[in-house]
DNA sequence: CCCCTGTTTTTTATACATAAGAAACATATG
DNA sequence: CATATGTTTCTTATGTATAAAAAACAGGGG
């Protein structure tokens, strides 16, 4: 049976519009508020019945009227909002990064599905996804293997990156003055000078702008492959430095003067020196992760 | 329940086992049949078992015995040696390259999985993996939406083709003199040439060689990305030209041809010439695939 | 006639069941 | 003792069931 994990994050995601809004007050439409919470409205009429149940909203003929400000102890906790395919993901994270599985390991649903105490049905699935990221592969009858975080796979992994982004930026520099990228790029060097120079507080943030940046870099000529990519790059990036904490201030540090280089390299437009700011990032990223792979 | 089709693939090649030895001659151990025919040493019993039922072998202690030779007839039908993932496989190719589905149209699991009469589970597994080929997309708790084989495809994969084969080449060309791959380039170098002098005859060979060649060039620097990404390309050309065969035979007289300068300019080491062949065949792949599009 | 809510139908996420197939274990035989 | 066959156990492939979520349908009021 399928959990309610979407009413219950819908639910948490009411109480902050409620929150909004002053006792008496009347709430939105539930057509309204479905586009709003980004669920069906099927969804939002489950969530006002929760919310009228706990006595927070009174439905009169036709409209509900804001009762009382819901606590913040109502909420669902954060756990009761993940779908099982997300904590399945988790989980298999953990088992991979921070247990000592060595490359080659045989892969085994049934194991998992008893270890994660998921249903075999929803690991099966979840490995089938996983397998876009090179690391494991299926052997048709017999489960799974798995091929090791290892040295090769960031080599490998990063000859793509080297690629892709080099094309990616030298296309950027080609685009003509009124484009309005050059505008976004404006604001992503305010965004990266803001956060050098607070880097000893906020050296966490790095890692969301660091996406947002190359994709927006890499946005200027989509393509579907390049993007899935990043979603390659998004996961390695994700997990393996979320068990892997060391040095990650001045980590972040350089990284982000290497995107201020880049910047200007391509605000200048000169194919060669964007080159070599791409290059010397990539280069310097691909050994950071090779050293902490170890 | 799961089908039986890894027995009857394995009873099909049995037969071909036991047409090489007269009657009278005894059978390999179970163990050297388990290896010769890919499965396990469970469905080499069970295709014993049915050999004896037929008396096509006797079972005598510890030992079989050819009594006589299986007639082609004996064989099961090719359509019950695939996996219902695998009939699941073509029956979408069919629905997405045949029907009039227009990009953008929503794919619904339960609809297909009625289509093509195959439990829910199994549709829903398959879009999961077709998810890499960059046709469908996938909405949360909303089915998936058919992006459509359309020019933009074509274009957004030669862009990545381009790039991979452009490297792999340069890679090739690197290699010294004393490397194995010369020598397999030479042999491919005449497989080519041979077609090419019976083409009229053996055209629809090529599909086969085309992808051994680009997978040779490749496999000098092998990287997953870049394999995973051979799927795609050996899965559009496949299907798409399955359904497609208008021009077939001077298609693909060119593409040798092609190749073959592509060998040349690959023997004579020269980056330059090396990139012109190579961009040449590219090119002219993508304009026939565009022009097969409309 | 449009938008809103009440109701019904359909689809998706997930668990579970089971035959086919793989793997592990046990025994026999040269 | 090694290798082959017989037996048992475990895993995978695939169908089915079901609550949650989405979508479609149906009045009703401004």
């Amino acid at each position: 049976m399928r959990t309610d994990t979407t009413f219950k994050r819908a639910f948490n995601d009411m109480i902050d519009i409620i929150r909004t809004l002053d006792p008496g007050m009347e709430l939105p439409s539930e057509n309204a508020l479905r586009a709003q919470l980004g669920v069906s409205r099927t969804t939002v009429r489950k969530v006002l019945a929760g919310m009228s149940a706990r006595g927070i909203i009174v439905s009169e003929a036709h409209r509900r009227i804001v009762r009382e400000q819901p606590l913040q102890t109502e909420r669902y906790p954060q756990q009761e909002t993940l779908a099982i395919s997300e904590q399945v993901e988790t989980s298999f994270m953990e088992w991979m990064l921070r247990g000592d599985v060595c490359p080659g390991t045989e892969i085994n649903e049934a194991e998992l599905a008893r270890q994660f105490s998921a249903g075999t049905t929803i690991v099966r699935e979840f490995l089938n996804r996983f397998q876009k990221y090179g690391l494991i592969e299926k052997r048709p009858n017999a489960g799974w293997v798995f091929k090791g975080f290892t040295a090769n796979f960031a080599l490998e992994l990063f000859e793509i990156r080297e690629m892709f982004e080099m094309r990616s930026a030298r296309l950027f520099a080609a685009l003509p003055d009124n484009s309005p990228v050059w505008k976004q790029i404006q604001s992503m060097q305010a965004a990266h000078l803001e956060l050098l120079a607070d880097i000893d507080a906020r050296f966490q943030d790095f890692s969301e702008l660091d996406s947002r940046f190359h994709r927006l870099i890499a946005a200027v000529a989509p393509n579907r492959f390049i993007e899935s990519f990043q979603d390659v790059i998004t996961m390695v990036f994700h997990y393996h430095y979320q068990w892997n904490k060391r040095d990650e201030r001045a980590r972040n540090e350089v990284a982000i003067k290497e995107h201020l280089a880049l910047i200007d390299a391509l605000k200048s437009r000169n194919i060669a020196s964007i080159d070599r700011a791409c290059r010397l990032h990539l280069t310097s990223a691909r050994e950071t992760l090779l050293h902490s792979i170890t």
